[in-house]
DNA sequence: CGGATTTTTGAAAACCATCAACGCGGGTGG
DNA sequence: CCACCCGCGTTGATGGTTTTCAAAAATCCG
């Protein structure tokens, strides 16, 4: 049987050396001067590359580690005691993972792989030391922390107060400027890494009436999506139907 | 005419001296020592006092100040082009308001009073210089932001995958918890400033539904919510409607 | 007391859920 | 290389929760 890393050639290894990290300009510490990254660097504790629909963290458990998303899709979510799952939050490439264990023993949500990922490891305890020690980097933790909470506030909207067609268009619409500013749409086209039951657990729907919802949208000539790939056919159709402006919230600085 | 201030008997001024502040254990920088806290005071830019349904912040607005709500109540939220409003967030005294605009130009959501309310107001730049140079309160400020998001976390889970009985026998429930935390509860039973609507608004249902919903928790003895109160019943029918812990996740440290 | 706000009630319809079955495609093993 | 299986998406029929619309009753406030 081949290694457990055979699986994951689309992983690539980590550069080990936080100076040269491609996802740094999307990561909570983007604005960190290079120059003292090594800061950073003495916290690492390594990395970890994990298949798909595997836990980083469970729900109610402790934990001693925080992470980097280096590569691949995540995904934080609750589970009620009769199996209804919500999703939270999807995580891209960048995404710092576990806040709150910063200072809480039990996590608030669980945290799955969608894809093959891979993990920057951090030790709880040095990363709050380099917290404490390094205020710039916990400045911008906290305006990462910041610029999160306007997301989940857009999300609770959704939840709340849109229908599902709306929902599943901002959905869209959300992805694809999150991988637009990482340079991975082309022409409207942007790998999509969600089953239909992901986006049903995200948007408080079912599975069947996303499959539905989606048909409805493909036939309108506004979205497309399938099981690789999402495909935006009509942007001022579904910003109007929408009301998604541009320039998301969270980052208009 | 009377001053204006008349109207608020019920918010009594604010002491001024931060050491001195009966909602510091409630707020943000509660963990700063004492003898700390007179950086705080020097950030204070003096306090307002507001009646219901005024806006302190309002959605897509730029702002120079930031707050902590000293007495009374206030919710952040959204609206829809269409004049649908989604509730984020019920904020009680103790609560730190604005930390989005301590980067970004635009709010995320509005936010406004329920009650008269008293806000300590602190100046935007002052405050940045605060954090920057008292890393201790960013820490603090960093936790609870995190705790929030941990509340966040459930109400979304409430919006996507709970029943309208479920989503407010919560709300009663999360509240009944902040307010005894404060000590405002008395057998159950705790002051309520919310009118239906506003419930109705926060957990994505109409205020129909909600009026419908509230008569059939109080027929089945569980919670009795008025105008001016609200009364918790029965808390182990609640609990096990609802899968309500006892402690709530962002509280476990 | 009078006007505005809030809550309640009723009937009908919309949106979405549920249940169940079928189809499609990719991967695995024979 | 084909058959099979499993995960995933689709389709249809039916039912339930919640919405909508409309109006009356209750409460608050000046």
């Amino acid at each position: 049987m081949a290694p457990a890393t055979a699986r994951f050639r689309d992983s690539p290894l980590l550069p080990g050396n936080c100076n040269a990290c491609p996802v740094r300009r999307f990561a909570s510490y983007s604005a960190v001067p290079a120059g003292s990254l090594n800061f950073l660097q003495s916290a690492r504790a390594g990395q970890r590359l994990l298949p798909p629909k595997r836990n980083i963290y469970r729900e109610e458990m402790e934990a001693d580690e925080v992470f980097t998303l280096y590569d691949g899709w995540a995904f934080t979510y609750k589970l009620l005691p009769d199996g209804r799952r919500q999703i939270l939050e999807f995580l891209l490439p960048g995404s710092f993972i576990g806040l709150h264990v910063l200072w809480f023993k039990a996590m608030p949500h669980s945290v799955q792989s969608l894809t093959p990922v891979s993990l920057c490891i951090f030790d709880k305890e040095k990363f709050r030391d380099l917290l404490r020690r390094k205020p710039a980097y916990e400045w911008e933790l906290l305006k990462y922390s910041a610029s999160r909470q306007a997301l989940a506030d857009e999300r609770l909207s959704d939840l709340g107060r849109r229908t599902a067609k709306e929902r599943i268009a901002r959905l869209a619409l959300v992805l694809h400027d999150q991988l637009a500013h990482r340079g991975l749409v082309n022409g409207g086209s942007f790998p999509f890494h969600l089953r239909q039951e992901h986006i049903a657990d995200a948007l408080g729907l079912t599975k069947v009436h996303v499959s539905r919802t989606l048909q409805g949208l493909r036939h309108e000539g506004l979205l497309e999506i399938n099981r690789q790939s999402a495909r935006i056919l009509d942007f001022r159709g579904l910003r109007e139907l929408t009301d998604y402006s541009e320039s998301p919230a969270q980052e208009r600085v």
